[in-house]
DNA sequence: GCAAAGGTAAACCATATGGTTCACCGTCAG
DNA sequence: CTGACGGTGAACCATATGGTTTACCTTTGC
């Protein structure tokens, strides 16, 4: 069910979000500040990235923190090399096949 | 700009499509076949992927045959891979951080 | 204990998305 | 020539999505 981080990150905000954090763990705060959007807008991107199984969010106090889950990216990283090895093993059997003919 | 082919892959139609494309080309028709959707919402789909530079359609007398683009992943492939890399190299800092200390 | 800060829930809105049907057009076969 | 086939454009519909604002709750700092 790789289409639902697919989706995920289909969103050019969550993109940077999951961009950003890839540097490091930050507020929801923190993640709404450089943009223009409300907390809230910002928020609700969160929990998409959360229930697609990117990133993981603590509530500590009164801030929630969010961070990359460290094996966020390992189903779209297989379903593509998967994708790519299938695909070059068929261009090479149409390549033998040119040559035989 | 990957988030369009993020955006492309995120529908399970067009996931299964591209699956399908992988296996070689087809037309039209046959990518609606299997399914229980009109022609119309199937092309729909290809279009999209097209948009996204996923695949490449011609028209060959009344049918139009469906392909993969042989370059399609290769944007998602990157930067998945540079995603990781990062990530990854967080990690390691976090690591010995914590060796030090 | 009070005020400010951070977050959240709810209501709401505009637009995008994913699908349908129907009418129609070009192409191929008999 | 004519009929069936594959595809396309248009109109339409329901629902999902991405955003807002407002009110409110909890935590923190003085």
């Amino acid at each position: 069910m790789v289409h639902r981080q697919f989706a995920a990150l289909g969103d050019p905000t969550r993109l940077a979000i999951v961009e950003r954090l890839a540097c490091g763990p930050t507020s929801a705060g923190d993640l709404a500040a450089p943009t223009t959007m409300s907390l809230p807008a910002v928020l609700k991107h969160v929990r998409v990235l959360e229930e697609a199984g990117l990133v993981t969010t603590v509530k500590r106090g009164r801030v929630r923190e969010c961070r990359l889950r460290d094996d966020a990216l390992v189903a779209v990283a297989t379903w593509t090399a998967q994708q790519q090895a299938l695909w070059s093993t068929r261009l090479d059997a149409l390549g033998t096949l040119l040559e035989e003919t």
